[in-house]
RNA sequence: CGCGGGGUAGAGCAGCCAGGUAGCUCGUCGGGCUCAUAACCCGGAGGUCGCGAGGUUCGAAUCCCGCCCCCGCAA
């Protein structure tokens, strides 16, 4: 079985990875083109490009992989899989594996459908999410699922759940490999009645102002980290949110209740936040315990 | 040349503007108190103050010059 194998963010590297080790025949890479990153715009390859030409496997970052079909029909692929590619596929460039293209997708199908699976898992308050194997066909993540696994969400940040996800597309990959080897596949279909989309976030998404619930704060700042990150303000400079989970408290909505090693907690409106992690303009992300040891923040403090 | 913050002990910071023997909180090590403790008390160790046998000065963490690195916003 001849693999193509589409995807870009650090995400994607593991399932890649995982087929490798289980010793699939991966062929060729496609991701997105290198773009300028960072503060100094340094033109940077995509993780998965860096991991496949590490590995040797030949890659191809189209710009528009729509106008590039013949050139992978050419491949003599069987299958292509797609985890976080960031393009859109056609009805050529799916014709050109004949065991089809399946997409790495991370949340239980129908739900979530779209750019920001993750993100909208936790927002939601979701007590499961995970990854779903789906045939790719033209409309949005709706095609017919071949395999789903499952995780808790808890209180985990983006971040932390999505290299758990990650790790369970490589698994979910390798499995689902290893069933259209075997011809076992049997497909599901989604029940479009229950589908629900997500859209890509942006930092305006990520302002916290603590007039929501505790719960719902604290899920709007595990959602967004590590990026875009949710933000707030301490004496007129912006203060990143990055880790939290509700908790009780009682005071007015932004007010510092307390600030030692075990936490930075901020009344909501009802209720209140735990933050454990947080960064301040300028600076590397630090615990509680540090941002109350250097006197950044303080019980009493108000943050708006 | 996009805007801005920063590099001082293992960590997070103050000191710099108005040069004069390096400080705070935490951690760490030792001792004490306690039924006990992440609590409290006493004591100790630990720093080429990013780099430049650079400039100014009697004297530079602090002022000037050059370089390196980190980060927030924006993209």
């Amino acid at each position: 079985m001849k693999i193509v194998y589409a995807g870009s963010p650090e995400y994607a590297v593991k399932p890649l990875d995982a087929l490798i080790e289980a010793g699939a025949e991966v062929i060729a890479v496609v991701t997105q083109p290198d773009k300028p990153t960072g503060r100094k715009r340094v033109l940077t390859p995509t993780p998965v490009k860096s991991r496949a030409l590490s590995l040797g496997i030949p890659v191809y970052d189209f710009v528009k992989v729509r106008e590039h079909a013949e050139e992978l029909k050419a491949l003599n692929a069987d299958l292509m899989i797609t985890c976080a590619y960031g393009q859109l596929l056609t009805e050529d460039v799916l014709r050109s594996f004949p065991r089809g293209v399946y997409n790495l997708h991370a949340s239980l199908l129908p739900k979530f459908r779209g750019a920001s699976p993750i993100q909208s898992a936790i927002l939601a308050g979701e007590e499961f999410t995970g990854v779903t194997v789906m045939k790719t066909e033209l409309a949005l993540d709706s095609g017919d699922i071949l395999l789903v696994k499952r995780c808790a969400v808890g209180d985990k940040t983006c971040g932390e759940l999505s290299e758990e996800l990650s790790s369970l597309s490589a698994q979910a990959a390798v499995e689902a490999v290893g069933l259209l080897t075997q011809g076992k596949e049997d497909l599901l279909l989604q029940d479009e009645a229950k589908a629900t989309f997500c859209k890509k976030i942006s930092k305006e998404d990520a302002r916290v102002d603590f007039t929501l619930s505790a719960v719902q704060t604290a899920r709007l700042i595990n959602a967004m980290s590590p990026s875009p990150a949710a933000f707030a303000f301490l004496d007129g400079s912006s203060v990143n949110l990055l880790k939290a989970a509700a908790c009780d408290g009682n005071g007015e909505r932004g007010e510092v209740l307390s600030a030692d090693k075990r936490g930075i907690v901020v009344a909501c409106n009802g209720g209140a936040v735990n933050i454990a992690r947080l960064q301040f303009a300028g600076g590397k992300p630090v615990c509680a315990a540090d941002a109350v040891n250097g006197r950044k923040i303080k019980a009493g403090d108000r943050l708006d």
